[in-house]
RNA sequence: GCCCUGGUGGUGUAGCUUGGAUAACACGUGGGACUGCGGAUCCCAUUCCCCGGGUUCAAAUCCCGGCCAGGGCACCA
């Protein structure tokens, strides 16, 4: 709806501008004035004028008011110092409102663009930790943000299979006698990352052995063995526990896309000789790429002294992969991969897959998740699961709820205490821009004071207020007349305004890559719903179908947003 | 050392791309409201743009120089 509005003040404006002696094509700028006194739309098309007419903002703001013909959607417009303030006619916005909104309310129409989006691929070594999480939020958060606005968006999961990491997983099991079933942990994937953590101590001890690993890799990539099948058994069982982790925590990747399949096929070699060829990789000690002349002073080695693969060549491939089946890569990293990545778009231009400087290879970083007492490390051992996340943040949940409630069964609370503390993780990560550092603490990314539980709460409020109308006064949702009386107060107006502003926030969210938006605009929301709630009367007033309309159509607002997150809202908590 | 991020009330953040009205949100603290549709509610008070220059009619926002914190600069990923 805003942007309907948006467009015919926009509009109005620009004719108005035309009675006067100038020429005048930029894009006219337009935002939301500080208070409800300045009215709802503003514009500061009289800065933008100044120039041209060689006259004071505060001068041009009466005159555009004077000459313009005010849309019917507008009550009035005023001019306020050098502001041209637009002041909405309620009655009638309200009402093409409750009107548009559905319960796809948000989905934008299709663009004809593909994105591959690349997000978690953390290395199958061991269970998903809370630094790990991070990515996976924003990346699906994205995921979710860019298919509303109407991206066709692929998800992909990159395998690390190859590496040396998982080398070491199995060098441990082959020559060392290590077995998953030894392990200590209930779940694969933790015990995957025990066998991890005590290889590292072996080697950490003696030296030597990580001759052993190399010797590992040399003969896995060296051709097909009987090794094959021992990497595909640790990766396979460590993927399995990461999976559902990922499931339990909303998380969906459409592929699992595995390293190996690029050195098995060719394409390393490819394109290692193609670099070669077009004379930027140079033999020294090692194949290097030199790329001084991007301002990258350090070399990038594209080969081991013994030829076997490196990640980074790896990872030319993967995107090479992905640039022939998409318009946009998008990847999510961590903010120690700023250097890799420059790299590896710098190779893409290189071999001509995409043009120089073009943004056809975007990159969101995010900054670490640290613990007070310092980084994590799966090598070390040194980490919080994200299972444990999530069963702390579940346990206070319920403890919360039966802190509350007595009423519901056993069953019930555990499917809410589920909604909530997964809610409240996600919701924790989500909400801060990507660049933050975060330190972790445990109180301050499971409180549900004020956090996701009060936004899910509003929604549930609104599911049983409606339900109630629906149960008890037999009220049809789908037929409901609004009430030629309803003039809107000031509680409703506010609503009104935040529920129309959705499908604009997802345009913009989208265009500029950030969930974070969203999250604010959650509690924007609650927090105007439980004004509303709080002052006025719904089932009995005699604007009861006005009423009515609003929440049902804030309780679509607010679970669809909440979905963008993948935080699920639950109708009873 | 060089490069990249961040620095906004007592705390955690948004706003910075594209300069513009009284800097927004939440927590905390202190007061208060409400016997109605669920109090995980609402209202009021409280307190901020790291430092120094510059550009501009106008700077949290742009430029230069500092300071502090995190990260990068591997034949790791």
């Amino acid at each position: 709806m805003y942007f309907k509005i948006k467009t015919e003040a926009e509009k109005a404006l620009r004719k108005a501008v035309e009675s006067f002696d100038c020429e005048f094509e930029e894009e006219i700028k337009m935002e939301f004035p500080p208070n409800p006194e300045l009215g709802d739309l503003a514009s500061t098309i009289s800065f933008q004028l100044a120039k041209l007419l060689r006259k004071a903002p505060n001068l041009i703001a009466p005159e555009i008011v004077e000459n313009i013909e005010l849309p019917e959607i507008f009550e009035r417009v005023e001019a306020t110092g050098p502001y041209v303030n637009f002041f909405i006619n309620h009655d009638i916005f309200a009402k093409q409102l409750l009107d548009s909104v559905d319960e796809d309310y948000g989905q934008l129409e299709a663009i004809d663009e593909k994105i591959i989006l690349e997000h978690t691929s953390a290395n199958p070594n061991g269970p998903l930790h809370i630094g790990h999480i991070r990515n996976s939020v924003i990346g699906d958060s994205l995921r979710r943000l860019l298919t509303k606005a109407g991206y066709n968006v692929d998800t992909q999961y990159y395998v690390n299979d190859m590496g040396r990491q998982l080398a070491m997983i199995v060098y441990g099991m082959e020559e060392h006698g290590l077995k998953l079933e030894d392990q200590p942990s209930e779940k694969i994937d933790h015990k995957v990352g025990e066998l991890y953590f005590k290889v590292n101590q072996m080697i950490n001890e003696d030296e030597s052995l990580g001759e052993g690993v190399d010797a590992t890799i040399r003969k896995y990539e060296g051709g097909p063995s009987e090794l094959d099948e021992k990497f595909e058994y640790a990766v396979n069982s460590c993927l399995e526990g990461v999976k559902e982790t990922l499931k339990r925590m909303n998380v969906k990747h459409d592929a699992f896309v595995w390293e190996g399949q690029f050195v098995r096929t060719g394409i390393v070699d490819n394109l290692t000789q193609e670099l070669i060829d077009i004379g930027y990789a140079r033999q020294g000690e090692v194949l290097y790429l030199d790329l001084s002349e991007f301002d990258i002073p350090k070399e990038l080695v594209l080969r081991r002294a013994d030829g076997t693969s490196l990640y980074s060549t790896r990872d030319i491939a993967y995107h090479i992969y992905k640039s022939k089946n998409c318009d946009i890569i998008l990847d999510i990293f961590g903010s120690d991969h700023k250097l890799a990545a420059r790299q590896v778009e710098l190779a893409l231009e290189i071999l001509e897959e995409i043009e120089p400087n073009s943004d056809k290879m975007e990159v969101i970083f995010y900054e670490f998740i640290t613990l007070p007492e310092g980084s994590m490390s799966t090598r070390r051992g040194v980490f919080i699961s994200v299972d444990e996340l999530m069963d702390e943040a579940v346990k206070r949940a319920k403890e919360e709820i039966l802190s509350r409630r007595s009423d519901i069964d056993e069953e019930l609370v555990d499917e809410i205490a589920e909604e909530i503390g997964i809610g409240a993780i996600r919701y924790y990560i989500a909400r801060l821009s990507p660049e933050k550092h975060i330190t972790f603490k445990w109180d301050e990314a499971l409180s549900f004071e004020r956090g996701c539980a009060s936004i899910q709460y509003a929604h549930a409020r609104a599911c049983k207020l409606l339900k109630k109308a629906q149960e008890e006064n037999n009220i049809d949702l789908d037929n409901l007349e609004v009430e030629e009386t309803w003039s809107l107060n000031d509680n409703e107006k506010e609503l009104v305004k935040l529920i129309a502003k959705f499908p604009s926030l997802i345009e913009d969210s989208a265009k500029i890559r950030r969930v974070h938006p969203i999250a604010q605009y959650c509690q924007d929301l609650a927090g105007a719903f439980n004004r509303f709630y709080k002052s006025e009367q719904v089932i009995g007033s005699d604007v009861e179908n006005a009423r009515l309309l609003l929440v049902e159509k804030a309780r679509i607002a607010l679970k669809n947003s909440l979905d963008i997150l993948g935080v699920s809202a639950p109708s009873i908590m």
